[in-house]
DNA sequence: GTTAGGG
DNA sequence: CCCTAAC
């Protein structure tokens, strides 16, 4: 029998690609946005924008490749600009000529033929609309690690220039990926996005008929369809924001609409991607890391420019959130990082990688919606955002140590794309505050052009309505502010099959949700506001109001549910004893005495579902252990002194006890005084 | 299913 | 917190 081993890759986030990035020269006018301050745009219209943008470039086509020759490479997906510090990226593949990654393989899969999305494809023609990312991919030549780095660059779909930035001499990619159309994704000539383009532009405006159109547009929305099936439409709640049921009406607008409009396509697809992400055969591995860093050398030089590669190595290694003993088989080479702030090959990403401030600088483009840009100023004061990145949501991952690598790698992506695809939305911060009210008008929220936007940041949070169940936390901070504790993201792609419950989410942190807090037996995070009628506050119980518990957003996406229970269960996810649960395990045990843990169970935390009487005994040894040690040598939450006595007191007594019951049969009545202790007690 | 103890 | 032996 195969020894099943679970691993667990604590990702603190990766770095979504970077969405716009503004070109400071005006010139460059890369920055129409639609909407205006004065009223035109409002905040849901941002927020919606962003969105977009988002999964535009999560689902939309990857290249990785500079062979324009290869017309099939031109739909990939395109790439994502992980976290510098998630040694997990998105990268480009070695095989054959095409550098496609595993990614691209995996989505487009379909795109046999060159021209699939003929006649879907865009026509930027003047009527486009003005958003135009360019994607600029840095990858290092050194084949096999082909790491890369994408940029992403809005800009006026007429703007062909690109940055010319590049880094550390690696060759570069410029693609032009426009938003709203297709995933189109041009890696080369213009001839050949020429021929590619989508005849009819109208599709892409808002009641286009999807179905009406060239099926190359089908098969792209198919495609992303298949990566839904293959990464969260199992878990039936995420979806690529709120799109997907909307059907044709939708249109093309919004690509992911049309989705189900092709569902009778080749289940091959679905097949082959089911496939590949349910294998989960865990080959090797072990292997270090100075190798894997020399082969994507280039990249961690511009990661971690002020780290050697051990540097980084070490230190990836002491941040990873692994809690496994199978931690030894983890390996830098593979591994992700927890480390914060991102680390962008500019280096300009915030330390905390969560929120990124927007950068408005002056000036709008034109305000006429259709894509024309003359250069400049128009009425409307228009504002300009830049965003440097994302930073997805912290993200878990168990995957079987049988598992190969590819599978790790492919089950990442899925999460990714999971999380991407509308597990989360995005959120606006201004000044350090969530702005909620999406109906408020930019100008109205204070998001102005004349207004520093430093203090504009945009956060990736949960995305409540595609989650099913939501241990609702109300304000606490799911939104990613600077320095806030970063929700966790379960991602399991195989295990937790059966359990309902097992798929919690993220804490919606608006009133405005579902705000309901499900206690399901996974894993009911006890209230943190204290709401005194909250179940886990036992009110006759011992177990009082327990205090938030540091942790506990955490958000686990079933996958795979077809998938083998040898697959093991996850691990629980740690959760430190409180103060106050640790009072009423005290009080329990001082009534109860050691060995009845079941009693103490029932007694005290029979409403703390994640709480076993296993763990319980578990807490009373290290309680004990605790109180013996020098205060000096605690960690975690300090435990009350006074605690850590009784602790040791009752520890006494009962072992006491014990013993004499064990000599002899000779209950209590030996001791008055230890009696009398108890009476105090009790 | 519980307990106890090592990991 | 997990795993197991032992009951």
């Amino acid at each position: 029998m195969v020894l099943q081993k679970r691993l667990d890759y604590g990702f603190h986030g990766y770095q979504v690609p970077t969405m716009p990035r503004a070109t400071r020269s005006v010139r460059k006018r890369s920055l129409c946005r639609k909407g205006t301050e004065g009223g035109q745009m409002r905040a849901f219209d941002l927020l919606a924008t962003v969105a977009d943008k988002l999964l535009h470039g999560t689902d939309g086509p990857t290249t990785t490749t500079t062979d324009t020759s290869t017309e099939k490479d031109r739909y990939a997906v395109m790439n994502k600009e992980l976290d510098a510090n998630s040694l997990l990226k998105v990268e480009p593949s070695d095989r054959g000529s095409c550098d496609q990654g595993f990614v691209s393989e995996l989505v487009l899969s379909g795109h046999e033929k060159k021209c699939d999305l003929n006649g879907c494809l865009p026509q930027h023609d003047e009527d486009s609309p003005p958003q135009l990312v360019s994607v600029v991919t840095n990858f290092d030549k050194s084949k096999e690690m082909g790491n890369l780095a994408s940029e992403v660059h809005v800009g006026s779909p007429r703007s062909k220039e690109s940055d010319n930035c590049e880094l550390d001499g690696k060759s570069k990619v410029i693609v032009k990926y426009e938003l709203h159309k297709t995933e189109e994704v041009l890696t080369g000539t213009q001839d050949q996005y020429d021929s590619c383009k989508r005849e009819d532009p109208v599709i892409w405006d808002q009641k286009a008929h999807v179905l009406g159109n060239s099926n190359g547009c089908g098969k792209m929305t198919q495609d992303k369809q298949i990566i839904q099936n293959s990464s969260f439409a199992t878990q039936n709640n995420v979806k690529l924001v709120d799109r997907d049921d909307d059907e044709i009406s939708s249109g093309c607008t919004h690509p992911v609409s049309s989705i189900k409009s092709f569902r009778t396509v080749p289940s091959s697809r679905d097949r082959r991607i089911k496939k590949v992400s349910a294998s989960k055969s865990w080959k090797v591995v072990p292997r270090c890391r100075d190798e894997s860093l020399s082969k994507t050398d280039g990249i961690w030089k511009s990661m971690f420019r002020s780290k050697s590669s051990h540097d980084s190595c070490r230190r990836q290694k002491s941040q990873m959130n692994i809690p496994f003993k199978k931690r030894k088989f983890f390996d830098c080479s593979s591994s992700v990082s927890n480390s914060d702030g991102g680390i962008n090959s500019e280096g300009l990403s915030d330390s905390t990688g969560k929120v990124f401030n927007s950068d408005i600088s002056g000036r709008s483009c034109s305000a006429s919606g259709n894509g024309h840009h003359k250069s400049f100023p128009s009425k409307d004061s228009h504002v300009k955002i830049r965003i440097k990145s994302f930073r997805v949501p912290e993200l878990f991952i168990e995957i079987s140590e049988t598992a190969t690598v590819g599978s790790l790698k492919r089950t990442v992506m899925e999460a990714v794309t999971a999380v991407l695809g509308g597990g989360i939305r995005v959120g606006v911060l201004l000044q350090g505050k969530k702005v909620r009210d999406d109906n408020k008008t930019l100008f109205q929220t204070g998001i102005s052009h004349d207004n520093q936007l430093d203090s504009l940041g945009f956060a990736l949070e949960p995305n409540p309505s595609r989650t099913p169940l939501a241990l609702c936390q109300e304000d606490s901070p799911c939104i990613l502010p600077c320095d806030a504790p970063e929700p966790l993201t379960r991602y399991s792609p195989d295990a937790s099959a059966d359990h309902p419950g097992s798929s919690s989410v993220l804490p919606e942190p608006h009133g405005d949700s579902l705000g309901h807090f499900i206690q399901s037996d996974h894993d009911s995070a006890p209230s943190p506001t204290n709401t005194s009628n909250h179940k886990s506050t036992t009110d006759s119980k011992a177990l009082v109001n327990v205090p938030a518990m540091t942790v506990e957003a955490l958000t686990v996406v079933p996958m795979h549910r077809k998938s083998k229970r040898s697959e093991v269960a996850q691990r629980r996810i740690r959760r430190p004893f409180s103060v106050a649960e640790v009072e009423a395990l005290v009080q329990a045990v001082e009534k109860l005495g050691t060995g009845r843990w079941r009693d103490v169970k029932l007694r005290a935390f029979d409403n703390a579902k994640h709480r076993t009487y296993v763990d319980l005994k578990d807490k009373w040894k290290t309680l004990v252990h605790t109180a013996r040690i020098s205060p000096q040598q605690r960690r975690g939450e300090p435990v009350p002194q006074e605690l850590l006595d009784r602790v040791l007191s009752a520890h006494a007594y009962w072992s006491k006890q014990q013993a004499k019951y064990q000599l002899k049969r000779q209950p209590e009545t030996t001791t008055p005084m230890n009696k009398k202790t108890q009476q105090s007690w009790g």
